[in-house]
DNA sequence: TAGTATAGTGAACAAGTGTTCACCTTGTCA
DNA sequence: TGACAAGGTGAACACTTGTTCACTATACTA
């Protein structure tokens, strides 16, 4: 077994966003050699974590970025530490549809409570999408922006908390929807 | 004002993960000299959407990637399509502290649900991480994975579920906790 | 003990790299 | 009309790229 090569691989894309070169890698490591470096990118990319293109420039592969999807909960974790059925990810892939019009919000207010939508969560909404019945979306009600749902019977909206400690709202003359939720995100500070 | 050629460089790093080259771009875009490049990707790197570093080799800048944060929501949207003030972030580096030990598994059940996380949503898990209290933790309990807060007063343990409906558990002979929730992540289908 | 993978060295190669120069359009504005 | 800037062409430059070859040292196995 070498050395764990793939964490200067890590380490240096974490950095410069980048895969480095034979000629960098070869420093970062302390080889002397081009064709070491050549020989150690090619095992790596049969396991999943580089990929090469014409030219044999390196691009990160499927596993290098991205987490391991592990199933279903109740199925809790594969014992020993090898998983090769599930499949990896990255969270901005998973979440993010239209790049240019998205952006992040973080929440306050207990509006969305019972929605799982908790203050200090983070929303990631969608700018210029047609709200449909059942959506969550950024509104302004009263001069000030919340989250709601939106409930659409026929031509008649309602902005609709989930809370029962407050009452859903029937907008009066204006009603100014800014955005669509899309996803939502929760760090836990451990 | 030009075209958008910042539209191709991200399809291109959509697909291959990696950015062009000076000579791979101009075929993109349909240009016939390297230095129609250059100057459209110093245009982009004033921007902040692209990075060189040494050697002139591009790298995706802090706009490129990730989603513009808009602070809190109450602040609502900014009015123009014009916000320098605020930052961008992806959702991996937001999420993910220890690449190596971090999975994603899919909740069912709704024994969390009070605590905001529903069935369906993906929780990021870290192994090997020690419970606190008040952590939400991947535990075995009667043969089955759930999610549970891990309650410690003084040496006695407890699993706490966030739901009226199900009861604490007070672990009996062995305490299998497999991972620490780290973070949760929703999507919702629009 | 000899045999054989494994991992790395060192040098050479053609091809591709970003940069820079002078030059050419084209539209804008005074 | 003339000046000017923006955006693009074309070619040359020195340098870096990944690849490939033959060779060496080390460790393990039969």
């Amino acid at each position: 077994m070498g050395k764990n090569y793939l964490a200067f691989f890590n380490k240096f894309y974490k950095t410069k966003r980048r895969l480095p070169s034979y000629r960098e890698f070869m420093a970062l490591a302390g080889l002397k050699s081009t064709n070491a470096v050549h020989k150690i990118v090619a095992k790596l990319e049969e396991e999943g974590f580089l990929r090469r293109d014409d030219g044999g420039r390196l691009a990160p592969g499927s596993r290098f970025l991205g987490v391991p999807v592990l199933g279903n909960i109740a199925a809790g974790f594969p014992t020993p530490a090898e998983e090769e059925l599930c499949d990896t990810m990255t969270l901005d892939e998973y979440l993010i549809g239209h790049k240019e019009a998205t952006y992040m919000l973080k929440v306050s207010g207990d509006s969305m409570i019972e929605a799982g939508i908790m203050p200090g969560d983070l929303v990631l909404v969608e700018r210029g999408r047609q709200p449909r019945d059942g959506d969550v979306v950024v509104a302004e009600v009263d001069h000030a922006w919340t989250l709601k749902y939106y409930k659409k019977t026929g031509e008649h909206i309602t902005l609709v908390p989930a809370n029962r400690k407050y009452r859903p709202i029937v907008p009066t003359d204006e009603l100014n929807i800014a955005a669509v939720v899309v996803g939502a995100v929760r760090k836990y500070k451990v």
